[in-house]
RNA sequence: GGGGGCAUGGCGGAACCGGUAGACGCAGCGGACUUAAAAUCCGCAGGCCGCAAGGCUGUGGGGGUUCAAGUCCCCCUGCCCCCA
């Protein structure tokens, strides 16, 4: 059972596991030289390891170790996102401690983590719902506190009315019910904690030019989620009793429209709003305000959805025109967009137009279409520039003219100026919840808000709550905890008992890593400017906006403040593809159905009824029964054939289909590898002493090299050398390639496979010295990819110290040159065979070949071609 | 509706800067070994015609540029993503 001479991963990947940690393989070392930072988005602590967590750890192992190889300290660390609802859930559901539950689920992944084999520095690990971190979570709230980046004001959150409590969006189905008591869930105005984002918004959208190693995609959406238009701020007067009111501020992107506005809309929730509705109008008002308030932001504005609203009974003075136009509410204005008014001008926007034609509003078309006859366009609105009419003094101007003159008068008249508004809004940190990161401030009554001085962080979360799922969050509950003094002035106070979004403690977990023992700082600002910006960060594209975003802020923010010295976090950002399983799904029951479940996979039926399947790929999760669990591939395969297979299967920022068969298959290779390396130790073949006398390096350069390398130098030997050598090399270069900025990890390892079978031809003809060259350099090229058998087949061959240890090879190019190479021949572009010439054949040798050739004769039959292109090292084409 | 991306054998995927399309693997077929099977090893393999040599055709569809196009340009179809 146990013959060591066969491939059990079983038996060699907990060895080496073992022996790693016990050597500090994978401590970090001082950043001295040159450094390499490598990053994995941290993962929630679930208790379960998914697929689409091994593919991204593995990704940034492969590169981590091939980092080190090339003589870089790295940092390879890992840590958990600790804090979230499901803790919380737990707790309210099962009564589990939140705490003990994470720990648990963490102590479970970690395990599986190191099952895997990743060269990951354990000692630098980091939990963000431990004191020890959140501690510093809250300093640094406080430095945005302080530097007025973080401030209260009203925001609506979801109610549970049954179980009087918020909801998290997360809470919240579909259909908008509560997870628990199924109640329609209310909105709600709750003052909560805010960062000022929006400060930042012009930096943060002109430093994606900065980010040239991120997909271009990931910064187009950054781009479109900061949003920035540029446009103008109009003030109408509020006409009659209102006037004493001042005006309505709005926002526009169209100022050359403007003469075409028959009305104005405020959204629902602004604050004029009350005292603009005539009495005559207040019951609608009233109704209608409560209907959007059980609306979400994307129904309010979705465009398929009719526009309602109803007038205030209000009108304002036209600024330009002088007409009395009237004021609206509508549900397609937002209250946080702009000033939360809006001018309508249904001649030139299609939600105005809607709204226009059904509530019966003068519709004014002042811009025709540029070139046209001059007449507006009807039955729809003309949203494209175009040339004004019906605009007064500005007549004739085209839209982009217009857009700047309009405002210019706009500003000179004192009714409006250019602005830059922002799509982008301020970030919402407060959770009315327990199992997050306290915010650590003291409202008094007599001082306001007062900041927990800092020498009396962590604000620790209390142990020993109770979970009810009911009433206010358990936190605000707890009176022993809420109650306490102020720290300016000593009187009766309460804590604020809100906690912090998670992705906070997410926006700053990269820098704790540079120096994650620090108990004076966060980060020291030596460590943190050594280390980073991250070299490599690799993740899931589902973090492309707000994770990034927020990371990106914090940076910014934190360099304002002294605290580092770089701009951007991550320097280069790789997305990964997810990890699909095959689903099976019966098309008329619509039911899902196990795999396993299918007995015949050629012609999937229903086990049940007998109906026919349809079979696709799809992401991995429970309700579809596709999952595969990673602990089970390991079992059966090894981590090194998991990892191999992941890496090959498909190119890592594309989506993955997970396939036993090409599992199998893998791990083929694997033992196809063990078998080709057991068999030249079997013939005494071995690595001790190297690199030092390394045959091939002392290999003359004449062409006929080979001959000369190896102890037993017949005719045939050296052929089979020279073949040999060139698939080292070219295996080499290859694969350093793969492994240099693009990450092609399945080209690196069909390389590998390439290179194993040019081994398994040209092996046992070959010398002891190019032999050991090319033992050598398989393993150490596959290192990186499949660690432990890496590791024990150098062992096996008495190798010296850990393979993980040695250098990544140079690719040699004089074992690349070829004395004559293959040319071909085309006939007017088509290929019509090949010919052998010298490989340093000029232009002029190659031509004459290709006329003399039988090809030629064929094919031009005797007459002379009009034209011949010669491409050196590739072809020449003949065009007769 | 706006913006972006993708489309290559039965399947996953290769193909530098326009230069032999289909590397590598999976599945398949044929053979060797075996009493047999598995495993392993060797070989074949885009499609069509042909005994063969070879020819024709082929990277979603249509057009174009070029000696030469999977690759560049225009139009169309389908799918995916982001923003509305």
């Amino acid at each position: 059972m146990s013959d060591p001479r066969r491939y059990q991963p079983d038996q060699i990947e907990r060895r080496w596991q073992r022996h790693w940690a016990e050597q500090g393989l994978d401590n970090t070392p001082d950043p001295e030289g040159e450094s390499f930072y490598a990053l994995s988005m941290f993962p929630y602590p679930s208790g379960n390891l998914h697929m689409g967590h091994v593919r991204n750890y593995v990704i940034t192992d492969v590169i981590a170790r091939h980092a080190r190889m090339r003589g870089c300290r790295v940092l390879h660390p890992m840590g958990w996102d600790a804090f979230g609802l499901p803790a919380e859930n737990a707790a309210i559901e099962r009564g589990v401690d939140p705490g003990d539950w994470t720990d648990r689920n963490i102590a479970a992944m970690r395990e599986q983590l190191r099952q895997l084999g990743l060269s990951i520095d354990w000692d630098r690990e980091v939990t963000t719902c431990h004191s020890d971190y959140y501690r510093w979570t809250q300093w640094l709230f406080l430095q945005f506190l302080d530097a007025g980046l973080a401030y209260q004001k009203e925001a609506t959150v979801n109610w549970d009315p049954i179980d009087q409590t918020v909801l998290a969006n997360e809470q919240v189905d579909g259909e908008g019910r509560s997870w628990r008591s199924g109640a329609l869930v209310e909105k709600r105005q709750l003052r909560q904690w805010f960062l000022r984002i929006t400060d930042y918004a012009q930096q943060l959208l002109d430093d994606l030019d900065q980010l040239q190693g991120w997909p271009e995609r990931v910064r187009t959406m950054q781009a479109n989620w900061i949003g920035r238009s540029q446009g103008a701020e109009l003030s109408f007067p509020l006409a009659g009793d209102h006037a004493e009111l001042g005006g309505i501020t709005l926002f526009t992107t169209r100022p050359d429209t403007v003469h075409g506005a028959t009305y104005v809309v405020l959204a629902p929730e602004h604050p004029l709003v009350p005292r603009l509705t005539s009495p005559g109008q207040r019951e609608a008002v009233a109704a209608f305000c409560d209907l959007v308030g059980r609306q979400s932001d994307l129904e309010r504005t979705a465009e398929d959805r009719p526009k309602r609203g109803v007038p205030l009974g209000a009108q304002v003075r036209h600024p330009a025109t002088e007409d009395l136009i009237p004021v609206w509410i509508a549900d397609y204005v937002l209250a946080d967009y702009g000033t939360g008014a809006v001018m309508g001008v249904p001649a030139h926007d299609q939600r105005d137009f809607l709204f226009a034609r059904q509530y019966e509003l003068p519709i004014r078309p002042v811009i025709v279409p540029a070139g046209g006859d001059g007449r507006p366009v009807e039955g729809c609105a003309w949203t494209e520039p175009g040339v004004l009419i019906g605009s007064g003094r500005f007549d004739g101007l085209a839209s982009g003219e217009a857009k700047e003159a309009i405002t210019a008068a706009a500003e000179a008249e004192g009714w409006g100026r250019a602005r830059i508004q922002y799509r982008l809004r301020d970030w919402l940190i407060s959770r009315q919840r327990y199992w997050g990161c306290p915010i650590p401030v003291i409202h008094c009554p007599d001082c306001g808000v007062v900041p927990v001085p800092a020498e009396q962080l962590p604000v620790e979360l209390p142990r020993d709550v109770a979970f009810s799922g009911r009433g206010a969050s358990p936190l605000a509950q707890l009176e022993s905890w809420v109650n306490v003094p102020c720290p300016c002035c000593g009187a009766a106070a309460r804590r604020e008992s809100d906690t912090m979004d998670t992705f906070i403690c997410s926006s700053w977990y990269y820098l704790r890593y540079s120096d994650p023992h620090n108990t004076a700082l966060p980060f020291g600002r030596d460590a943190v400017d050594r280390w980073l910006p991250v070299d490599q960060y690799v993740g899931g594209i589902e973090h492309a906006i707000l994770h990034l975003l927020y990371s990106r802020f914090f940076t910014k923010v934190l360099r304002d403040r002294g605290l580092l010295g770089f701009n951007e976090p991550f320097q280069r950002l790789l997305t990964q593809g997810m990890v699909q399983g095959i689903t099976y799904k019966n098309p008329q029951t619509g039911k899902y159905i196990a795999p396993a479940d299918v007995s015949d996979a050629d012609d999937p039926r229903d086990p049940i009824s007998g109906d026919k399947l349809e079979v696709f790929y799809e992401k991995m999760s429970k309700s579809k029964y596709n999952g595969v669990d990673p602990a089970a591939v390991i079992d059966r395969y090894g981590a090194d054939t998991a990892r191999m297979f992941i890496l090959f299967k498909a190119p890592p920022e594309k989506d993955l289909e997970w396939d036993d068969a090409d599992v199998e298959g893998q791990f083929r290779f694997l033992q196809r590898l063990w078998r080709l390396v057991e068999g030249a130790a079997g013939r005494g073949l071995g690595l001790r002493g190297w690199p030092e006398a390394a045959a091939p390096a002392a290999e003359p350069d004449s062409g006929t090299a080979g001959a000369a390398a190896g102890p037993s130098a017949a005719p045939e030997p050296a052929a089979a050398e020279r073949e040999l050598r060139r698939a080292v090399h070219t295996a080499i270069a290859a694969i350093s390639e793969d492994l240099r900025g693009d990450y092609q990890f399945n080209t690196a390892i069909s390389e590998l496979m390439k290179l194993s079978n040019a081994m398994a031809e040209h092996l046992e003809a070959s010398g002891t010295g190019v032999a050991r060259e090319a033992l050598a350099s398989l393993l150490i090229l596959l290192a990186p990819f499949a660690p432990h058998l890496a590791e024990e087949l150098w062992s096996r061959l008495e190798g010296p110290g850990s393979i993980h240890r040695q250098p990544w090879p140079q690719a040699d190019a004089a074992a690349l040159a070829r004395d004559t190479i293959p040319l071909v021949i085309q006939i007017k572009g088509k290929v019509r065979g090949s010919l052998e010439v010298p490989a340093d054949a000029d232009r002029a040798t190659l031509e004459r070949l290709a006329l003399a050739s039988e090809v030629a004769a064929r094919w031009l039959e005797g007459k002379a071609p009009s034209r011949v292109i010669v491409v050196p090292g590739k072809l020449v084409n003949l065009v007769p």
